[in-house]
DNA sequence: ATAAAATGATCAGGAAGACTTACCATGACG
DNA sequence: CGTCATGGTAAGTCTTCCTGATCATTTTAT
């Protein structure tokens, strides 16, 4: 019923009218003449009437005509649109990315992973948020965002992860504080100290130091409330290195060695879907930004 | 650059995708099942990113794959339109306008127009279908109808609007119904009464009646089921005027005063496209007779 | 007026592409 | 463990599309 219009022979009927003839548009679209004829007469036959007006010599448009060739430069613009759009997007030159990150990761090592990254890919699109690691693996699972950067808590059915770094766990105090000296500690140093805990201390429990958790009144998940309460000499608490400000000049970070704790860091996406060009992308480019940085 | 995208191999993911299945697919575009494999090995190869999911049995897109699915349709469908215009263009059958109404705009409205359109452009065919006012927001963004009459909800980036009618909101209930009385309401008057929502009752949303809503516990989409209700004495609802079918005997319009609320009904088409003669014919018929209604 | 040039149309042959048939690999299910 | 579904692969066939040569007609130049 509804003939199929191909693209090619619109093209060619556009360029006998841009060029202003059949030898013209030939050039102009690196075919022979015939082909271009040929085109035209197998879309004048497809739609059942004469576009260019026959007998003389010039190429001129049949009234029919005229009134297809704006709606088909339009088909044929949209197409080139698309094209070009899914192009772009298939070669990472646009897109958007979708990124959560628990907080440390946000804030000390996202920057400069993204500085780079819109360095080298300045068309994509990029949104951070960040939220404590089971909030990221569960945006991950949910599809809310593509990619994560959190602790691999243990492996989950539903994600996949590529683990990045490890982060050691050690105990943060005031520089006046008596465990500050130390250069590491073992756990049972801690007994006796106020601890207060905060959203990481959930990486101690299944070691030997979990029951320091139990002794512990209070629990603070603001970093920065946490680090007033620290200057304010209140306690101290546990910390991944990678959460520990270390500008903190009144604050000390002490290496727990035994046990020796650390959590690993890791980019997860969900399973068996594949990433978008440009989550891939940045999966790739998270991944040699840090191998870069270890060396 | 911009790889040429042919239309079949288009067709043949839209057909996946709407099929569930490659072999589904082949039946309904009458190939075998390999040329579709093979059709979308060559957009996968043009495009350099692959659209489907490897390796797991059934036919799951990527995320590249989902972003390229609308836009393929939208282009299929652009080329569908400008084919279907061409031949009936050719056909001299004078072209064809492609309509999508809200239900009572299509119910109430459209038959009177229609009946003077035809009668003046007698060579004009017309289809007419009708769905909830985003639907025929979204069918003219797609392409698959060139005009929509809907509520002007806020403006959109790919429409272009003209504002054709306010229709004003107001109470329906049975004529026995306490409210029935009023010659017009204050939406205080309505706490207490039970409310059946309706497809048109986000008109509330945003206005000081929104909070009604809440309370309601019935939504039916459905205007016959949603007249039966009403006769039953269930409860009240709200509607536009104009979907109202003021030839109800038992059942009786009460406008609401505080705050007055109208929809705006409006004509739509897709904004930097021109519309086919036929359609422009339409658009200003409808204006006309709207405009001649009002004296 | 006549030759020269340019227009588009036509035809046969060949290269490229698309479709089909037949067969293969894999996973779900009883 | 076999059966049925999924989709993928390979070789052969058929269609489509393009080219090169040639023709008919009109326009232009001498």
């Amino acid at each position: 019923m509804t003939p199929e219009l191909k693209l090619q022979p619109l093209r060619c009927l556009l360029a006998i009218l841009d060029q202003g003839g059949f030898h013209a548009a030939a050039k102009h679209l690196h075919r022979s003449q015939p082909a271009i004829s040929m085109a035209v007469r197998d879309l004048e036959e497809r739609l059942g009437q004469p576009l260019f007006e026959k007998g003389n010599g010039k190429a001129l448009l049949t009234p029919f005509g005229q009134w297809c060739a704006p709606r088909f430069r339009e088909l044929v613009a949209h197409h080139d649109r698309v094209s070009r759009d899914a192009q772009a997007m298939a070669s990472h030159r646009a897109g958007r990315v979708d990124i959560a990150a628990v907080p440390s990761v946000a804030s000390r090592l996202m920057p400069g992973i993204l500085a780079s990254f819109v360095n080298e890919y300045p068309g994509i699109e990029i949104s951070l948020q960040d939220g404590h690691s089971e909030l990221v693996a569960q945006m991950v699972v949910t599809g809310e965002v593509e990619l994560g950067i959190t602790s691999l808590w243990q492996p989950q059915e539903a994600l996949e992860s590529t683990p990045l770094l490890h982060d050691e766990i050690g105990v943060v105090c005031r520089e006046d504080h008596p465990l500050a000296a130390h250069q590491s500690l073992h756990w049972r140093e801690l007994t006796g100290h106020a601890l207060i805990r905060n959203g990481t201390s959930r990486l101690l429990e299944g070691s030997p130091a979990e029951g320091l958790l139990e002794q512990s009144a209070l629990y603070i998940s603001n970093m920065i409330s946490l680090t007033a309460m620290l200057e304010a000499g209140i306690g101290i608490t546990t910390l991944p290195r990678l959460a520990f400000q270390e500008e903190h000049d009144r604050l000390r970070f002490v290496p727990l060695s035994k046990p020796r704790l650390e959590r690993r860091i890791g980019l997860v996406s969900r399973a068996n879907v594949s990433l978008s060009p440009a989550a891939a992308a940045m999966q790739r480019h998270v991944m040699a930004y840090l191998e870069d940085r270890k060396t």
